[in-house]
RNA sequence: GCCGGCGUAGCUCAGUGGUAGAGCAGCUGAUUCGUAAUCAGCAGGUCGGUGGUUCAAUCCCACUCGCCGGCUCCA
């Protein structure tokens, strides 16, 4: 007879069903319904198919799009409603994988020619008429043995060598009237369940992501229960665009490339190297106070010394060639902790003088494949704000803790607080026993923990020197970038023969600490241009204030604005030119300036400006000196929202104008 | 490095086997204006580079450099 069961549901309710009940039906007793909505259940927690067969007591929970694991299923399905579009379309094409991935979904064939963006047409019409058909997605279980027969006689080679590496001996596949897919699933019910999709671009990729594999041709999409998503995130792609920093750095005249200087070499112009000082002076300012001592070192060195340090070895495909100077070969620096090091050998160190802490924007050269570089974010030459922290093992994890704070609180300054945070293990390629290596990565969890820090294991990711703590922030669009990085080296001091006499008068060896908080200035600047698309703050704007003449007659008031400002330390420009003040506005609006100051007949008499903040704002007009004090006090503070124009209104202030919010 | 796409004026982009156009920017002049584009005139390009096919190449082909999207790698 048929027996029962109990289902428990996420509220606690519990509802006995008969053996054999499909995971649908159990939620449809709960009034959830296979609709738009449930796209599959989550049985014990697990993922299944709403036609999952329960055969004992569950917990059975509804799957919908919000969550991470419907929108899975729902892009997995997608990619395999694809796949079936490519394969009635090109026949001879070949399976490979196709998982969902944080935005979408893609999927590689095995294929005598790329995509076209025609194909990419023809496939999308498809998909549409497999949507259309509304077919139910059957999961089948077969033998290993079977499968592969069953995929080889489709000519799918690529998944019967996916089969051949499977531990299991059943697998199973999905059939949508149309594919059969080998998959672990689960999916939608039926391919009726996707309701906007659309293919973004092709590419090209290897089997397996490995270089040496046949390439793949790769096409990734994205797929939402409605168009009104689908729409809202081709707006966000624009969006993206419209903030690249390659652009904006362009267009704000901050940094250039150029063929015949080479690929991946930046030239800051005037405004980028004026965001730079106000970096790099925050940088030194809280370095000095942080306990650092600032270092300078050379761009090219003995290539002896990177055979010590290891790098010959190591980090040899990331290094310029060397060059022979007087029959001796240098190399230019991949890094710079070489240098530190030999600054700490530049005398006898006792373990009074530990930790030692050098700092320094040192600038290094890594060699790039050409296909990696991009604008800012990944370039040959660059600047890390680099540090080398020498101590006695007893103060490691103290010093790491502190170089954790000591980074958020620079990151928090920039305008950045969400981060990830990963402890990256010992890599294939690497100096050092796995006792050491166990060690300092103990040291970096430790730490971590005592800075209360959640963070997850990156394994076989760290140097080859040590293990590392990365840390990736999430800009404004909710990307993330790596940036700071926390490397604990006992690997190099042993490598340098680097000692301390220590309280018993015997030598000891330091532990080495390397750290960078923002990484590179030019990823960090990249980054720093997309997440405020252009509209840096006050504090690191490159024109802070533009002071803009209503007519000629203004001019002499203009320009003595413009030089009291100047004289106070303000970043101030003067638009004196004999144009309509509307066409200056929008020019300043267009170099995205913090503060327009616009001068006119009346306030020449009234000895005040008319404050116009970024984005439309009308601030209202005061004194010279009152604006003057208060930009002062914004960028000293390094506020990261403008404050003047926020303060109560006063009588005689009242903004006549006051709509688009900051920022456009 | 690999796969594909692209490269025309400072920028954004049209265009064609018969040696090139627009808008913006620039320059000159006029205009003197109250919060996102005043008007007119002028000037500006060996069509990324090299070689080939052709009577003729910016256009077709090969190579090369660079950029873009991926793969791989990474601060």
């Amino acid at each position: 007879m048929i027996s029962s069961i109990t289902i428990i549901y996420p509220d606690g309710t519990r509802q006995p069903v008969s053996k054999g009940s499909t995971a649908g039906e159990a939620l449809a007793l709960k009034g959830l319904r296979r609709s738009d909505e449930v796209i599959a259940a989550l049985v014990n927690g697990k993922p299944m198919d709403l036609a999952y067969r329960l055969e004992a007591d569950a917990t059975v929970a509804p799957v919908t799009f919000d969550m991470p694991e419907g929108k899975e299923v729902y892009r997995h399905s997608s990619a395999h409603i694809m796949a079936q579009a490519v394969k009635d379309l090109f026949p001879t094409a070949q399976l490979t994988i196709g998982p969902p991935i944080e935005e979408g979904f893609y999927y590689d064939f095995a294929y005598e020619r790329p995509f076209t963006p025609e194909d990419l047409e023809k496939i999308e019409a498809r998909i549409q008429e497999i949507i259309s058909a509304d077919r139910p997605f059957r999961r089948t279980e077969m033998s290993r043995q079977h499968a592969i027969e069953f995929f080889k006689e489709r000519g799918e080679d690529y998944k019967c060598e996916m089969i051949q590496g499977f531990a299991e001996d059943m697998v199973s596949a999905y059939d949508q009237g149309g594919l059969i897919d080998l998959c672990r699933g689960p999916h939608v019910p039926s391919t009726g369940c996707i309701h906007a999709i659309k293919l973004l671009t092709s590419a090209g990729a290897y089997w397996r992501g490995d270089e040496r594999n046949p390439m793949l041709q790769r096409i990734y999409g994205t797929s939402f229960p409605t168009k009104k998503e689908l729409d809202a995130y081709l707006h966000k792609l624009e969006e993206i665009k419209k903030r690249d920093h390659r652009k904006l750095g362009k267009e704000l005249e901050l940094i250039s490339v150029n063929d015949e200087v080479g690929p991946g070499l930046i030239l800051w112009l005037p405004k980028g190297a004026t965001v730079r000082l106000q970096i790099e002076n925050f940088w030194r300012e809280q370095h000095l106070k942080h306990g650092y001592e600032l270092v300078y070192s050379p761009h090219v060195a003995r290539l002896d010394l990177w055979k010590t340090s290891g790098h010959t070895e190591y980090y040899r495909e990331n290094m310029f060639a060397p060059m022979q100077v007087e029959g001796m070969d240098y190399q230019l620096k991949p890094m710079n902790c070489p240098f530190h090091i030999m600054i700490y050998k530049s005398r006898l160190r006792s373990y009074r003088d530990l930790p030692l802490r050098y700092a320094e924007l040192g600038t290094v050269y890594r060699y790039e494949r050409s296909g990696v570089l991009h604008g800012l974010m990944r370039v040959r030459g660059f600047t890390q704000d680099d540090a080398h922290l020498f101590c006695v093992p007893e103060q490691l994890e103290a010093e790491v803790a502190k170089v954790l704070n000591f980074t958020f609180f620079v990151l928090k300054t920039f305008g950045f607080t969400e981060y990830q945070v990963y402890v990256s293990t010992r890599p294939a390629k690497a100096v050092g026993s796995e006792e050491v290596w166990a060690q300092a990565t103990a040291a970096l969890e430790a730490a971590l923990k005592s800075c209360d820090v959640p963070y997850s294991i990156d394994e076989g990711e760290g140097v080859f020197y040590g293990p590392k703590i990365d840390i990736k922030i999430k800009d404004v669009l909710g990307r993330s970038w790596q940036c700071s990085t926390v490397q604990v080296d006992f690997n190099n001091p042993e490598r340098f023969g680097l000692e301390y006499a220590g309280e018993d008068g015997h030598p000891h060896r330091p532990i080495m600490i390397h750290r960078a908080l923002m990484g590179s200035i030019e990823r960090f600047f990249g980054i720093l241009i997309e997440h405020y698309a252009g509209a840096f703050p006050t504090w690191l704007a490159p024109v802070q204030a533009i002071v803009i003449a209503i007519t000629d007659k203004q001019k002499d008031y203009a320009q003595a604005a413009a030089r009291r400002l100047a004289d106070a330390g303000i970043r101030v420009e003067a638009d004196l030119r004999s144009e309509k003040m509307g066409f200056k506005v929008r020019e300043a609006e267009r170099a995205k300036i913090p503060y327009m100051l616009v001068v006119g007949d009346r306030e020449v008499e009234t000895g005040e400006v008319s404050v116009r903040r970024r984005g439309g704002i009308n601030a209202g007009s005061r004194l010279l000196d009152t604006f003057l004090e208060q930009l002062k006090q914004e960028a000293a503070g390094r506020d990261l929202h403008p404050s003047i124009g926020n303060e109560p209104v006063l009588k005689g202030e009242v903004p006549n104008r006051s709509s688009k919010a900051e920022g456009e």
